[in-house]
DNA sequence: GGCCATTAGTGCACAGAGTGCAGTTTAATT
DNA sequence: AATTAAACTGCACTCTGTGCACTAATGGCC
């Protein structure tokens, strides 16, 4: 083990981290307010007090204002499951990665930019696609765990049914918004689907 | 009953449905010879023999130009889940539409699109956006099917299961390409998936 | 402190996708 | 033949995203 994983965080890549949430946060409020198209990055460039240029060096994309939080979450989840149990059933050992780590989920980001897909459907088919992302999260983290090639089909059938799982319990927990905590929508359903699989590993 | 279903289709209805292909068949040569990105709108335009604005017509972004063709399948996927035996499993009904309907899929056409996604992850993402729109025709079968509200939930975690393991057959015949014929796969796919779950209706 | 490499940040010009609009041509209907 | 709807074109425009050349700020190092 080279010297931990603490890394001290320079000034600079804190500003960064900080101007990246800045713009993030300004972004959501403009889209909220005027809506996702009509909102320019001209618009959020200069809310931001940045050039619209400069933009392009914190998201690839004004998809990526909206997603790319979901991105260090995906990559916690990734290695959540790979220091799982290999003893366990694939479906079981990402279910408790995804409630371990659900804490570090911004709920309320995630109601905020579902509050904006609505009515846009453009916007809910690249949230679609960026949903794949989980799916390879999930099963890079599971072929990390089980490593032989052989079972590598039956990690990525693993790794379709656990982000259909979490798919469905997040389409709950978004519609009966606030009935539900997220965690108690996630084991429903992962219970759902434990329970209706014989996981025979 | 009104005047059923056949439809004589008009000379012009023909001209638009041969255009449209035509104009399908340029691009993916295109696409194939220069790539996706490379492709311009204006060079399709050019070699299809319309002008650029025209294109606008007949697809509405330069990706519908490859996904168009599935949304019809997508359609009769949906009336064959809706004219299924209420009396089966949900997965058994969807899993019997799309087996009965495999002979008008278009695999060589697939074939050739799965050829231009390949490494380009930014059209891969768009193809799994648009797999949304399948997973929405199979719950609008399921829900003619079953119309009773109370079932929704339900026949919502068929719909994401089905997708999944048709996503998980596509995957594995585009992966061993010609190895396992199409209908092959997705037999396999719904047999582990329907081995793996009780289906308690 | 002063030098230096790196990173932050700007401005400009450009390409390509997609839209609105005003207009012309073509084809089906009566 | 006249009418009407659809096919089709051209143009000007907006917006996203990129390449490039450039300046400003910052951290490390002597």
């Amino acid at each position: 083990m080279r010297q931990a994983s603490p890394k001290p965080e320079g000034l600079r890549e804190r500003n960064r981290r900080e101007k990246h949430e800045h713009i993030t946060n300004v972004s959501i409020r403009l889209f909220l307010e005027n809506g996702y198209d009509a909102t320019t990055l001209a618009e959020i460039a200069y809310s931001s007090g940045i050039s619209r240029r400069h933009l392009f060096n914190y998201f690839d994309s004004k998809d990526e204002i909206l997603f790319s939080h979901l991105r260090e979450y995906y990559e916690m989840i990734a290695e959540s499951i790979a220091r799982g149990s290999p003893g366990e059933p694939a479906m079981e050992v990402v279910r408790k990665a995804i409630l371990s780590n659900l804490a570090r989920f911004d709920a309320e980001r995630t109601l905020a930019i579902a509050k904006i897909m609505k009515n846009n459907t453009a916007l809910q088919s690249k949230n679609r696609a960026n949903e794949i992302n989980l799916e390879k999260a999930i099963l890079r983290g599971l072929s990390t765990l089980w490593p032989d090639r052989e079972s590598h089909d039956r990690l990525l059938f693993a790794s379709i049914l656990s982000s259909g799982a979490i798919r469905f319990a997040t389409h709950i927990w978004l519609r009966d918004e606030n009935e539900m905590k997220l965690a108690d929508c996630v084991a429903d359903a992962f219970d759902r689907m434990m329970f209706e699989i014989q996981c025979t590993q």
